[in-house]
DNA sequence: GGCCCACTTTGATCTGAATCAACTTTGGAT
DNA sequence: ATCCAAAGTTGATTCAGATCAAAGTGGGCC
């Protein structure tokens, strides 16, 4: 069963069972960290590895912990974020399935990592796993490719909290949705749920909460969007929402 | 002799040198991606290199072009950006000498990159230098902390540009030139030479010339920095500057 | 030396999003 | 079923920074 970045988090019953769950049934086998492992090492992996569980809410690490383990995000979504004195604060990464949590070398970390939705977290300990990356080749590849991704990522985000207008923004974050979930679902139905309440979606793109409720009503308003209920909706208008997010309209195509 | 970081491009007569410079006399060689080659490799980067220089304004790699080679800057200061359909840009990344251009496995690059002051680029050309990353461990481990370095960077950044005032903008970016310099400069002195113009300034921190200029004009009455030169200042209160970055002010001490 | 153009400063006005403030909806606990 | 807290919506007002406009300033070039 093919089930949504986004779907997990309503079912927290399916979580537990991961812990019997084997490398080469994970359904992250081939995005995350060990997606070039071959039978062998995933055999040393299947020794190594331990799930964590998260509720939605939950802080995974706070920023300036040492950071015993490294990890995978196997299910659900958490996010990176930052915090200054006076407590505004701005999400720095959000973490989809696949994605990796803990840097080769570094000891603490800069942010809190919250998990967003129910997680659950493939880990090794910091010490074996540094071994292993050393030892193995195509997983401190598949790492640089990671942090390249997440580096890309980062850019694009950049562009978005400089520049663009809490309308574009809205419909960046949108369009990010129906892209990401277009990667599972199988491209027909285009009901999205959100991942995160008003609240988190504002310090995610760098807005107050009022603003972003006040941008999804004039998207419903318009008709590029219908919401069935306060977490899901429908995209009505994909070309309007598109146009709306201020990219260039042909997605790096060549002219 | 020891320059700072963003003094070279005032003197372009020094970059032709560099055709001579042998890697074992760089000034970037304990930093830059070749950083923990032994004699033997550095050997072999002495025969691939080449060096290319550019003057300010000029573009270096425009987005979306073929990536033919990759390169460390060796003097000067480059710019990442990227740009909308109506002309709006941000700038996403900032290259300072040591830092590294280019991607293992990537082709294309999704940003413009532009000579901000008189650039002297060390190269190699693609192929060459990914067999050379293969083959060899350490270039590939420098090569993943200077991209994590560019991802925390790009995450301050990213708290910059999504919850900072104008004001903390300005006051960071001046703090981030004092801190920079100071790795270079022997502490004492705190003149600090702008390498970018207050458009470019504008476009690095995701705010206008004109907001950038009244908060220099404010700082400026406030006694908080001196300019002596519209390129050039000295901080006259640093307590009062980092007061005005709104970061905590223990640099991450823990209490 | 003087002219020109790119850069910068400063002022006046406008505006998008923040802030402040009710009020409504929803879903979970009892 | 009812209550309650958390989440969300909507409206009124304010304000930081954008935009529009007009002068300064200085470095490079003939």
């Amino acid at each position: 069963m093919n089930r949504g970045f986004f779907d997990l988090d309503q079912d927290t019953m399916a979580i537990p069972s991961f812990s019997r769950i084997k490398c080469s049934d994970c359904p992250i086998r081939h995005r995350a960290v060990c997606a070039r492992c071959d039978t062998d090492e995933l055999e040393t992996l299947e020794g190594m590895k331990s799930y964590r569980s998260y509720a939605a809410g939950e802080v995974i690490l706070w920023r300036g912990e040492p950071l015993n383990f490294v990890a995978s995000l196997v299910a659900g979504v958490a996010s990176l974020s930052k915090t200054m004195e006076d407590g505004r604060t701005q999400m720095v990464g959000l973490l989809l399935p696949s994605d990796f949590i803990g840097r080769p070398g570094r000891k603490l970390i800069e942010f809190d990592v919250t998990a967003t939705t129910d997680v659950t977290l493939c880990c090794f300990d910091r010490k074996p796993f540094e071994k292993l990356v050393d030892e193995t080749p195509h997983v401190a590849q598949r790492l640089m490719e990671l942090a390249l991704d997440e580096l890309d990522a980062a850019r694009d985000w950049m562009l978005l909290l400089g520049r663009k207008s809490a309308r574009e923004k809205i419909a960046t974050f949108i369009d990010m949705l129906v892209r990401r979930s277009q990667g599972t679902e199988p491209l027909a139905n285009t009901v999205i749920r959100l991942p995160m309440t008003r609240d988190q979606i504002a310090n995610y793109l760098g807005l107050t909460l009022e603003t972003v409720s006040r941008q999804f009503s004039a998207l419903k308003k318009e008709g590029v969007v219908d919401f069935t209920d306060r977490r899901q909706f429908e995209i009505k208008d994909i070309v309007a929402l598109q146009d709306a997010t201020g990219d260039d309209s042909d997605g790096g195509v060549l002219s």
